[in-house]
DNA sequence: TCGATACGCAACGGTCGCGTTTCATAATAT
DNA sequence: ATATTATGAAACGCGACCGTTGCGTATCGA
C-alpha cells in the first residue's frame, strides 16, 4: 500500500482537472452576469468562449447552468467590514458606506439584481446568494445593534429585525431609484442619523 | 366633406385595426412577464400564441419588443389608495398595506422585479415603469407627510425624501427577503410605528 | 513506456425564436 | 360592387445555443 493510496481522496488515474480552468469558468460566468445578463440568458457557449475553455470542460463539471451559477455566487467572498468602531453610529455609517460604494460598481449592482429578481425563477440561486452575501452582513449589523442595546446607546425594546430592514432597505431604495451621481456623498450618515432618531432610548 | 373626414384622425380606408387584438396582446405580454420572464426572454411568438393572434398583428403595431413592453406597463393603472384618513399614521399604514398585499400576488411581484432589475439593460422600460407605478404613489405619500408637517403631527424639519425612502424601502426589503407567509399581518403598522418614532416632533 | 483522464477545438443534429412573406378571409369606406 | 386595409395561419431562411461526439494533444500514476 503506497502513501498515495492511503490519502483520503484516492486520486483517480489520468490527468487531473485544471484548477485554472475552473476558476476561469467561474470568473467568466460572474463577468457575464455582471454585465447584466439574467441567469437564463447566460449561455454555456459564451462562458466557454470568454474563459478560453472548451464546452466539454464545463459540462464535465456541472450538469446544469444553475449549479454553475450557485458555485459562482458561492465564490463571492463578501468583504464584511470590521465594525468595531467607537459607537453604534460609526459602525452603521461604515456599513452603509460599503453598501453604497458597492452599488456604484456595475458588476456588484447586476449580481445583486440577479439575486433579487430571479428568486421566483431560480430559487436555489437566490437562496445561495442570500446565504453568502446577505446573511453574514445582517449578522454583523445585528451584532452592532445588540451591542448598542446592551450598553444603552439604543432602546432596550428595539425591534432588531425591523431596525435592520430600515437601514438596509432605505439604502437599497435610494440606490435603486437614483442615478449613481445624484446619490449624496453623505447618504450613509443621513440614513443612520434619521434612523437612530427612532432607535435611541427615551 | 363628410363628417368622418372632419374628425381629427382622418380614418384611413380599409379594415380598421382590432382593438380587441391590441388589448389581448398587451394582456398576454403582461401575463408572461408576470410569470417571471425577463424582458429578453419574452418572445413575440409566445405573446402571439397566448393572445390568439398572428405575429403579423404584433409587428404591424410595434417595431420592437421594448416598445411593446413600455405600452404594456403604461396600461397598468396603479390603484393609488385615497389616503384621506384621520391621521398621518392611518394614511401611511393604509398605503403600506396596499404595497404589502400587492407583493403577495405573483404577477405584481414579477413585474416589480422586472422594473427594478432590468433598469441597466432596458432603461426606457424602467423609466416608464417608474413614471407609471412609482411616481404617483410617491407623490401621494409626500402629500401625506407634508400635511403632517403642516399640522404638527411630524417634525417641521423632517427630510421628506428620506422619510419616503425609509417607508417604502423597509417594506420592500421585508417583502423581498421573506417568503410570503412569514410576513406578519401587522407588518405595515409596525413599520409605520417604528418610523414615526423618529418622524415626530420633539 | 503505457493506460487513463482532461484539455481545447471543431463539428454534429436539434430546437427555438427571429422578422418576413404569402395566403385566403374579414371588415370598412366610397 | 369595389378598393383598401387588417387578420390569423403557415411557411420561409437565418442565426444562436443546446448537449454530444470525435480528434489530436497534454498530463498524470504505475
Amino acid at each position: 500500500m503506497t502513501m498515495q493510496q492511503m490519502e483520503g481522496a484516492a486520486r483517480p488515474a489520468g490527468r487531473p482537472r485544471s484548477e485554472k480552468a475552473e476558476k476561469a469558468i467561474i470568473e467568466a460566468a460572474l463577468d457575464i452576469l455582471g454585465e447584466g445578463s439574467g441567469v437564463s440568458e447566460l449561455s454555456i457557449e459564451a462562458i466557454a468562449a470568454r474563459a478560453g475553455v472548451g464546452k466539454t470542460t464545463i459540462y464535465r463539471r456541472w450538469t446544469n447552468k444553475e449549479d454553475l451559477v450557485v458555485d459562482a455566487l458561492a465564490s463571492l467572498k463578501p468583504p464584511i467590514p470590521p465594525l468595531k468602531g467607537a459607537s453604534v453610529r460609526d459602525d452603521l455609517v461604515a456599513y452603509l458606506q460599503v453598501v453604497r460604494s458597492e452599488s456604484i460598481h456595475v458588476r456588484t449592482r447586476c449580481i445583486m439584481n440577479i439575486a433579487m429578481s430571479q428568486s421566483d425563477r431560480h430559487p436555489r440561486v437566490a437562496e445561495r446568494f442570500h446565504e453568502i452575501a446577505i446573511k453574514p452582513r445582517q449578522a454583523a449589523v445585528r451584532a452592532v445593534l445588540e451591542r448598542g442595546m446592551a450598553n444603552g446607546e439604543l432602546r432596550a425594546d428595539l425591534d432588531v429585525e425591523m431596525a435592520m430592514a430600515i437601514l438596509s432597505g432605505t439604502m437599497m431604495w435610494r440606490t435603486k431609484w437614483s442615478s449613481d451621481d445624484d446619490l449624496p456623498a453623505d447618504l450613509a450618515e443621513r440614513i443612520v442619523d434619521e434612523a437612530l432618531r427612532g432607535f435611541r432610548p427615551g
